[in-house]
DNA sequence: TGACTTTAGTCACACAAAGTGACTAATTCG
DNA sequence: CGAATTAGTCACTTTGTGTGACTAAAGTCA
């Protein structure tokens, strides 16, 4: 998001940033350069000579002053005739941020994913392309963990797969098929959430120490 | 496969045509413009105004002289910095040819996937995308039946998937997996293809007519 | 012709994984 | 203290997978 975009400009990247907020997704938009009544996502023309994936960093940066624990490209989007520049194509970015440690840079807010302002064709096309990027390598990639902080209790560990996955899990399924995929270890501690007993504090297994497994399969659904 | 490229051309669309041959896929690769001892993937520089999925159809044609039988966009490339065009971006897709119908345009070749001649590290890495695309999207888009010919023995289907996923399947395992997701029709037609009993043919069933089914998982393995 | 080979197609059983409800454990609240 | 609440586990049932052996229908060749 930045200057006036030259007439040059024929692709730009942009970035879907998402985040966890209570039981809902969030993304992150910022004002329009153009028209400060409409919100648009993150987007930057990059220079010669930089590669998507750092322009793609940078676009992040700029709009929240941190980098995202996780980025993956979806894929570039052409098709939309509107954007706010005047690029024929944007390479759409996801990103994941951990639980706000960041606060936003000035006119940046987050937004609930299933219900945000009205975006460009392209961009509306961009978010729903993040969320289905999201869910499908949802058991490939540790998209779960880095919308955590570094340790997290099960319980919580599973809401956010509820979150991404839009449905209800069943707990013993759960717990069962994370222990086969040897994704997580126990900490030597317990955190006690006001009311009931105490959860065990646990993180993410650095990939050195993972077993072979087989790929992880929460299709499992409750009643 | 254009005139040379102008300078403004910021991105092309790249395309990787795949067919089986025998008991490989193949990828279609045209002479390069500029020298004639390389070779390099169909590409097109987009006209104002032409969505991607519509330049890389266009793509496709002008080297093979028929659309492919299925079609997807893999992802934007932009780092490796050589390329046939001078484009910073190229933007990839993967398309399925049935079976040797068409006859490649003049300066085009079919080559092994797994052996290809040198090619430019951004369309190398095209490839290398494309194949992985066709592995992880195996299951939920008809891949397999777009590389086959519309109708097919369940011997050749598995042979395709077997192709497709680099490993091999267990026959009674490879068609109760078939059968549970309704992919499939068996016709009133037999083929005997010289040895053995003659085989029934089938057909990709229509989706209208499949009955709600999970997805498939051919991850079983033969000893 | 009839045994043998080759490919198609099916069955049945053992074993592994997933769905599910009920149970125990450790806290806070009143 | 007892009820409520959240964590964590168990055991049982149902479903899916891995696997070898079996039957079926053709061709080959003595």
């Amino acid at each position: 998001m930045r200057e006036r975009p030259s007439r040059l400009a024929l692709y730009t990247v942009d970035a879907v940033l998402v985040t966890a907020m209570g039981s809902e997704l969030a993304i992150l938009l910022g004002r329009n350069s153009s028209d400060r009544e409409r919100w648009s996502l993150p987007w930057r023309i990059p220079q010669t000579g930089e590669t998507l994936d750092a322009a793609a960093a940078t676009t992040a940066r700029d709009a929240l002053g941190e980098l995202p624990s996780w980025m993956e490209q979806i894929g570039a989007f052409g098709d939309g005739k509107r954007h706010p520049s005047e690029a024929d194509v944007s390479v759409a970015y996801v990103g994941l941020i951990p639980h706000q440690t960041a606060s936003p840079r000035d006119g940046h807010t987050w937004f609930p994913v299933a219900n945000p302002p009205l975006l460009a064709p392209r961009q509306r096309a961009m978010v729903d392309g993040a969320t289905k990027t999201l869910q499908s390598s949802l058991d490939q990639a540790p998209i779960a963990f880095r919308l955590l902080p570094a340790t997290f209790t099960l319980s919580e560990l599973q809401q956010m797969y509820e979150l991404l996955l839009g449905k209800r899990l069943h707990k013993a399924s759960f717990r069962r098929a994370l222990q086969a995929a040897w994704l997580v270890e126990p900490m030597d501690e317990w955190r006690s959430e006001g009311r009931g007993r105490p959860a065990q504090l646990f993180r993410y297994l650095p990939k050195k120490k993972r077993r072979p497994h087989r790929g992880v399969r929460f299709d499992f659904l409750y009643p």
